[in-house]
DNA sequence: TTGTCAATCTGCACGAGTTGCGAACGAGCA
DNA sequence: TGCTCGTTCGCAACTCGTGCAGATTGACAA
């Protein structure tokens, strides 16, 4: 997503206002790098404007994601999260302590895909499950020296 | 999934009760190829047994997930879908439907995945979004030709 | 600077989906 | 047949997200 200042300018170009509300999410979400739900980003924003409400930050978001300024991200961690990274991407997310990582697979582009019959596909999205290198140290100690398998680099895709 | 006596049998095998109602729910699944909701296949079983609980669908689906019976998918259309099918396969789903679909991508395995450092990957999902045909023939006449823009077979990934 | 107005914020209620709990029921076994 | 413990059922509660209405306030013109 673009600098605060940016979508500053963009929210007036487009007839919106800019609220400190609203900068202030603009800057939490510029920061962030996990891919943070509704309710964690109201958290971080209570600290700083204490009576900010849940309301507000989806709505914000919302609006944000509806800009393309930001993505939502329905995970299967019960809540959608938002990724201020609109590049071409995936997600890896730990299956214990629910925290996502961007990935990028190159040479996806082409694959025979069977059983699509007529179906005017619009997107798609990779989602990888495992476990984080910090769960695997602290909880997995069965298979220590096993917690990468495969090269990252050429990680196994299904 | 396997078939309803199959599943009997590993029920009992497995100290498990074997009741009219899982009875019921083994079957309607095996019979299922539309990857159902907890909540439509409740529908489906309350005509054949009329006062089932939506509980115990719930609690039978997620005892033959835990055993691996069939897959709980949450494909970002609101409510857990259920699919016997446990190959190894992937799904594309109608925006505008919710219609869920299997496809089999062939080729994925050794892609090249970079940002996984250090992820332990268990699991790769491919979800692909879009239009299936009947909605492209009843509610998008804008490009009634092309509504299928590439080859099935060599659908674009990502 | 002041006034106006519509957009926005807030708090609350609500709906969908799912799960926890406890009492009643019943499958399986001796 | 009778016992036992797993299962079912109904309800309450919970999470996530959205609709609504009144209060607030940003943006702009006078």
């Amino acid at each position: 997503m673009r600098s605060p200042s940016e979508l500053t300018e963009s929210f007036r170009a487009n007839g919106l206002k800019v609220t400190p509300q609203r900068q202030l999410l603009f800057r939490l979400m510029h920061e962030n790098v996990c891919h943070p739900t509704a309710d964690a980003l109201f958290a971080e924003a209570s600290v700083q404007m204490p009576g900010i409400s849940l309301r507000t930050v989806y709505q914000t978001l919302t609006d944000l994601a509806a800009m393309g300024e930001l993505r939502s991200l329905d995970l299967g961690t019960g809540a959608t999260r938002f990724d201020p990274n609109t590049d071409d991407h995936h997600h890896v997310v730990c299956d214990r302590c629910g925290d996502v990582r961007d990935v990028y697979v190159s040479g996806a582009d082409g694959l025979p895909v069977d059983g699509l019959d007529g179906f005017e596909v619009r997107e798609a999205s990779i989602l990888f499950k495992g476990v984080c290198p910090r769960c695997a140290a602290g909880h997995d100690m069965a298979s220590p020296t096993s917690t990468t398998p495969n090269n990252p680099a050429k990680e196994k895709l299904s």
